[in-house]
DNA sequence: ATTTACTATACTATATCCGTCTACTTAGTA
DNA sequence: TACTAAGTAGACGGATATAGTATAGTAAAT
């Protein structure tokens, strides 16, 4: 697995939508700016999550988008199989997005990845962005102290 | 953590190394048909594993390339490191290759990626090529029997 | 008419791969 | 010994594809 750049924001939007939607439609623009996100590549990322069924938009003035399901029905695994084809170490060990490679049976790396795969895999689809919500909340918390302090 | 072409072939080429070394040079187009690596991509990722110090070469006729240390005292880590910048999951949580992000105490994120790091690193910095060649040895053996029956 | 989402396109950097030429080393030959 | 030929690594430029990012404009809702 790596989390690139368009990981990363796909993550960092379907949080902020978490969070952020229960009072009503978001903006891109507050999006952008919340997450420190380039606008224009956070409306293609958008249009990527939308069509995957993870969010809605409304055109217009007073427009803009919201989470289609609830953040306990949305896994950090799956956004990142969306926004980077697979969360395993390399693709001839994945299962959503496989790719054959020669000599699977003889090939003494494919141990390693697959038990890296599966750890990871371990972790990803477990935490839920309602579990994320909660993250961050006592994070902030945690840091509003520190800095009373 | 990612592994392209780039870090595939690396590794192949030093088990491979690891494998014929003993009995002298090897030369890259043994290699590349061996491990079916494009010949011309292959010659670049020697330079680097050179540069590099885990391999050294010979020019002219009866020339080719061998390890310049024990398989033993190589990691796949390493390799990883060398080839693909860095084993974590995303540059912000690397140790080799770190890169900075906005507001590190307060991303909820970022414990994930830890844990995934230390978890592969956990496997690759523990296995060496000497132990990829007993896993290749065992993997043949293993092959052999199945074609039998 | 304004505000917003949406679409299409273009640019840049990197990864991957290929072709050609150069430098070095050895073996053979006169 | 001197020279030649052949085999090998090494260096350089470039082709192609993909990912990532940015730009310009279009469509829809109010």
């Amino acid at each position: 697995m790596r989390i690139s750049f368009k990981g990363d924001y796909a993550l960092k939007t379907i949080l902020d939508l978490s969070v952020n939607s229960k009072k009503g439609l978001v903006r891109i623009g507050e999006i952008a700016k919340r997450q420190d996100v380039p606008l224009k590549y956070l409306e293609q990322i958008l249009l990527l999550l939308k069509g995957a069924g993870y969010v809605s938009s409304k055109r217009g003035p007073a427009g803009g988008y919201y989470l289609a399901k609830k953040p306990s029905e949305i896994t950090v695994g799956e956004i990142i199989r969306l926004t980077e084809g697979y969360t395993s170490p390399i693709s001839c060990v994945s299962k959503s997005c496989y790719v054959k490679c020669n000599d699977e049976l003889r090939c003494p790396f494919r141990p390693l990845w697959t038990d890296i795969r599966d750890m990871i895999n371990d972790v990803v689809d477990k935490v839920t962005f309602a579990d994320m919500c909660e993250r961050k909340e006592k994070l902030e918390k945690k840091n509003i102290v520190n800095y009373e302090i």
